[in-house]
DNA sequence: CTTTGCATTCAGAACGTTTTGAAAGCAAGG
DNA sequence: CCTTGCTTTCAAAACGTTCTGAATGCAAAG
């Protein structure tokens, strides 16, 4: 194998690992998620622990996180009896994965918590004392705040995951490029 | 103090220190955060620690991570010793900060290691067997892909962090209400 | 120049997370 | 229904991160 194919290789494995980490998952799933990106055709889990140099358990439990997270599949190849991952080839549609599961989440609860608050700090209104009132208020100001901030990131997700939204990556790579 | 304005507190105080987790700063800096925006007025290291329950190390150097951060200020007390400090107001602020300052460098530094990669095939393909070269081939189709996908996201982080972009967000607020 | 009151630093402790490897589980083939 | 070969699970260990509190640093006041 000719030695910058494997720097390419390695370099892309620890990036994309890299980024797993900074989108809060483990380094090892992005890196197996990069080894089988970059492996034409399906490995088995004894391929890929001996390709990271990892355990089989660790891969074990990683490519089940990866499978959960739509960013692998599995693949039945007849007559063997080992299991057989590849990566999702779809970018477009990892990213969507995890924008709608897990940070498209996240907002809406923020967004749910600071609705509640807001209803309490109305409701208890009455029962307050002018100096709490004063704070109050100062509460609902910034609570408020906070929630704009979060709508706008649901619009934001809400418009790259809709489904009108089908953007063009390539478009993209050719507009930059430009 | 009523039960609802603790209880109000508690929970945003709470959501932050979540939130900040969520974007892999520490717990105890988006507590901070909180804690400093629903307070009118600075409050001084002494405050912090009580108030969270924390010790004065941990309050001192995660309060240099959020100036560093610009989430918080130092404010000036004069008579006074002691160092108050107050949260950055404007959230739209902090957002931009974080996102040009790590979210930004973070896909700046991907779409440059790709670009090497993808170089680097490009350099050896005279040197590469026909193989190698079937397999170069597949690789710059994949990394071409990530680069789109990088590419992408810059294009969202420059929209939202360009000068012109100024988003108001109380019509956000509105809009969605709407 | 000394005292005083605070902020900062940092080594060690506590804590949480990830990895490993051995054991258990499971399914295909004989 | 047993054997075989692979996967999955899980407890223990390794590792990394964060927190604490005592020691140190620093600057203002006397």
């Amino acid at each position: 194998m000719h030695e910058s194919l494997e720097a390419v290789n390695e370099s892309t494995v620890a990036g994309l690992g890299r980024l797993a980490r900074f989108f809060g998952f483990s380094d090892v799933m992005g890196r197996l998620y990069g080894v089988l990106m970059l492996h034409p055709g399906p490995l088995s889990l004894d391929e890929l622990a001996e390709t990271l140099e990892i355990s089989k358990g660790s891969v074990s439990m990683n490519m089940r996180s990866l499978e959960r997270w739509g960013m692998a599949k599995e693949v039945w190849m007849r007559g063997e009896r080992k299991k057989y991952y590849a990566a999702e080839a779809d970018l477009w549609r990892v990213v969507r994965n995890v924008l709608s599961g897990r940070e498209m989440r996240e907002v809406q609860v923020a967004i749910q918590v600071l609705n509640d608050s807001l209803a309490k700090l109305n409701a208890a209104d009455a029962e307050l004392s002018d100096e709490e009132r004063a704070l109050a208020a100062y509460y609902l100001e910034r609570i408020t705040e906070l929630q704009s901030l979060f709508q706008f990131a649901r619009l934001g997700l809400e418009t790259i995951l809709g489904a009108n939204a089908e953007f063009d990556l390539e478009e993209i790579r050719k507009i930059e490029l430009g």
